[in-house]
This record gives structure tokens, sequence and C-alpha cells, in this order.
DNA sequence: GGCATGTTTCGGCGGGGGCCGAAGCATCAG
DNA sequence: CTGATGCTTCGGCCCCCGCCGAAACATGCC
């Protein structure tokens, strides 16, 4: 059987302070230094290699020498979806716990955050909430707490848009049997689902190419542009808030 | 923002081997004693009622006294998804890691549990895997690993076999736009997706019901039944090997 | 009331592990 | 070669927290 060491192990991995600060950091998909992540964690570089070789003898994180930088990503979706669980408890705790504990990281930083941002390979934040409404309100998208699915008008409506449902589809096992599935995420900001899986990051993949949206400086929390604002509006009856 | 700090706290909360041994029996669903849960872990009772007490005001548990018992039950659906996904991590970990790293509870009670088992409010083991194969196999649900559906054959195969596919309906969410989800959820066993979510919650509870499955002593191990046995043969031409 | 059982609280012990400074390798620039 | 940068290793400090024994509290049975 999984030995409930190794389930306590991939547990405790995530429990120290600044590894989940790192973890999180790395949640938009993107490859990070050392370095970078000692800064994220509020650590030294040395103490960060640390954690960072058990993340990756754990294989929570995978690494990707360049000369003399070591980049660090998380090492599978299974990984990214542990961590978007984990967020999804947390959240649930809070909004329960609001006792006077002490207050994290209330800042402009924020705010952005909460509004847009990238989840491993999908939108998350008000944004995503609000396009995944949309598109289930226009019959495009069928989402429930166990699954989701993209309807024949849906496929065309995002074809058209640009989203490439193809790319990656024999990794990401998206389909079957002619159906494009989806997979709802809790956003953990918003305490309403988002899309994810297959669907949610061909989406996500398509505004980001297109320069619908955009990646901030170096964080998780991305901005729409104004042409990404237009085609919101236009396409999806979306208008987004100043 | 969710702080990272109650997103830390929620994974350390998971990863002590004791507090993990609790979960992981308590994983079917039922509600234990602290005593129950103190031997489970291999600790005296006194210490497993503080870890209980630290996973309750963490929300990752619920209690309910009765008499001078006090039964710990997980909190939420949520939270079973949370330990879910850690498990296919740690699976996957020991897929990779199979270093001479120490070796936890092999016995007969383990192959029991490989066998067949409930995980919180689905089956999964073995039997699991073999069953939601056959289902994809006859058309009868579509499964991907970002979601699944069942097919208008599979709810009319599954509601003559009396699968009760309202029951709980509206709490689950497991049906939007005349269309029944479910959810894959990769068994840390077999390492292939058995069926979860509503429509897998609602499989076990008939299996349960009819008699066809039984939970054994006082794990999360259940057996087929004659019955059941011959149930799965003639409906899914599944044989159950001795 | 008296006793048994389940659970909590308290106190103290001990170990694991997070943290940093300093030093040692690797890589790249000049 | 020399220096700068990124990362790792080593050593030692220290604190957190898991653990248990003993005792107190709560509940139910006789």
């Amino acid at each position: 059987m999984v030995s409930t060491s190794a389930f306590a192990e991939a547990a405790t991995l995530v429990g120290d302070p600044a590894r989940a600060n790192m973890l999180v950091g790395l949640m938009d998909g993107r490859a990070l230094t050392a370095k970078e992540l000692a800064q994220a964690a509020g650590i030294t570089p040395q103490t960060a290699g640390g954690h960072l070789a058990r993340l990756t003898e754990g294989r929570l994180l995978a690494v990707e020498k360049q000369g003399r930088h070591r980049y660090h990503r998380i090492a599978s979706t299974a990984v990214a979806h542990m961590l978007e669980s984990i967020m999804a408890v947390a959240a649930g705790r809070g909004e329960i716990d609001r006792s006077p504990r002490q207050v994290v990281r209330v800042g402009p930083r924020d705010a952005a955050l909460r509004r847009a941002r990238t989840c491993y390979d999908h939108l998350a934040g008000w944004l995503a909430v609000q396009i995944a409404d949309k598109l289930v309100a226009a019959n495009y998208i069928l989402l429930s707490s166990d699954g989701g699915a993209l309807t024949a008008e849906g496929a065309r409506f995002l074809s058209r848009l640009g989203v490439d449902l193809d790319e990656g589809m024999r990794d990401a096992g998206g389909r079957r049997g002619g159906r494009v599935f989806c997979r709802p995420c809790l956003d953990w900001s918003e305490r309403r689902p988002h899309i994810a899986g297959f669907v949610g990051a061909a989406i996500c993949r398509c505004c980001l190419a297109r320069g619908w949206v955009r990646r901030l400086d170096g964080t998780r929390a991305v901005n729409v542009t104004r042409t990404g604002e237009r085609v919101l509006a236009a396409e999806l009856d979306l208008s987004i808030r100043r």
C-alpha cells in the first residue's frame, strides 16, 4: 500500500511555511531559481537550497539545469492539483476562523492577485470566475462540483476565438468519446469555481498568446490589456471593473 | 488573500505521521472515537486527543458528542478531496522512490485494502477500478483526467440496478443542464482512475444498501458478497478473483 | 454513591528540523 | 587567471512539538 509515511511526508513537505511560500510562488507554472524563491519565502539562499533539495527529492518539484542556474518548477499536474485542494481547505478554514490571527500580507499586491492570476496552467481569481459564469450562462460550458464539459456550441465558440483545443490533447487526455471535459477548480479568493483542467489551460494559453492578459512583473498576477478588455466585452459581455 | 500560513497549517496538520494515520483511518467516512484512532495511530489516547483537538480546531475534522464518546469524522468533501490528492502524489513518489525505506504495514490487511475499500464516500481499490473500466467499456460512463460524465444509457443502466441518482443531488450539485457528471479519482493502490464524486457516491451507497459489498470488521476494507458477485458477473461481466 | 470508562489538562523530557554563517564547488565574464 | 555569481555542504544553535505519565473531569452503569 501507499505507506502512510509517504503520505505524511508529502504533506510535511508542503507544511513548512518557507516551503509553502515557495510552492505557492511556483503555482503559476513558471520555473524560478533558488535565489528568487529564497526571496519569495524570506529566507537565505542556502536555506532555500536545502528546502528545494527536499522538495525535489520528494518529487514535488522538478529542476532544469541551465548554465549556473537551476530552475525549479512544479513537477506535475498531480502536485498542482494537490496544492489547489489544500488551498481550498485552507480557504474554507479562513472562512470560519475569523479570530484575530496573524494578518498576513494585505496590500495592493494581494488585490491584484485576487483580481486575476494564473493558477498553474489556467486563469484564476475574480476574472476567471466571471469568465466561467459567462460561459456557463451562454451554455458554452456545463459546470458542477463533480465535473464539467464543453458543449458543442462552446467548442465552436472557443475555436472561433482562437482557443486551441487540440494542443497537448494526447498528454492531457482531455477528450474521450468526442467530448471535451473540463475540471472545476474552487477559487480560493472567490470561493466559487473557475475553469481548470484541459479547457482551462487552453483558454489561459490563448489569452496569453493573443495578448489579452499579460503577466505582471514577476508575480502570478495578470492584467487584462485593452485588447483583452475589448474582446471580453464583445464576446462575453464582460466588463472589467476599474 | 488566503494567507500562506493558513495554507501551510493545513498541510502541517496532515504532515504529522500520527495525524496522517488517523486521517487515513477516517477516509472511509466513518466516525471514530479518540481511543480507536489512538490505536490506529499507535499512540496513547491522551496524545491522540491533542492531535484530534488540533485537527478539529483546524476544521479538518468534525466531532459529534454522544454520551461520553466523541465521534470524529472528516469535516467535508473538500478535506476528503485534499487527502485523496495528497495520496495520489504520495503514490507517485512511491512509484519512483523504491529505496529501502521503512516498509510500513505489509500484511493481509493491506491486501484486502488494495482489493476493495471505501474512499470517503465511494468505492476504491482493484474492485472500483474494474467497475470503472467495465462502465467505460460499455459506454455507460465517459472518463478522462479532467472529468467524466454519465451517458444516457449509463443513467438508465444504473437506475435499473437501483442506484439512486437523485438522492442528495441538490447538495452535491452533481447535475446541471440535465447532465450527471462524475469525478475521476486516481486510485492510490492501482494508479488508475476509479469513479468518485456524485456518481461514485451513489454507486457505493447502492452496493452497501443492497448488500453487494459489506464493510470488513472495523476497517475501510470491504468484501464482495455472494449476491454482489452474482450481480457484478451478470451486469458487468466482472468476475471477482478469489 | 461507587466504580469503570472515555477524554482532557498539565508538566517535563527529548529529538527532529529549520535557520544562518562560513567555506567549498561549479559556471561564466573579462 | 581572477573575480563575480549561483548553489551546495558543513557545523552548530535553538526552538518547536510530539510523546508519555499522572491527575482531573465527565459520563454512564450498577
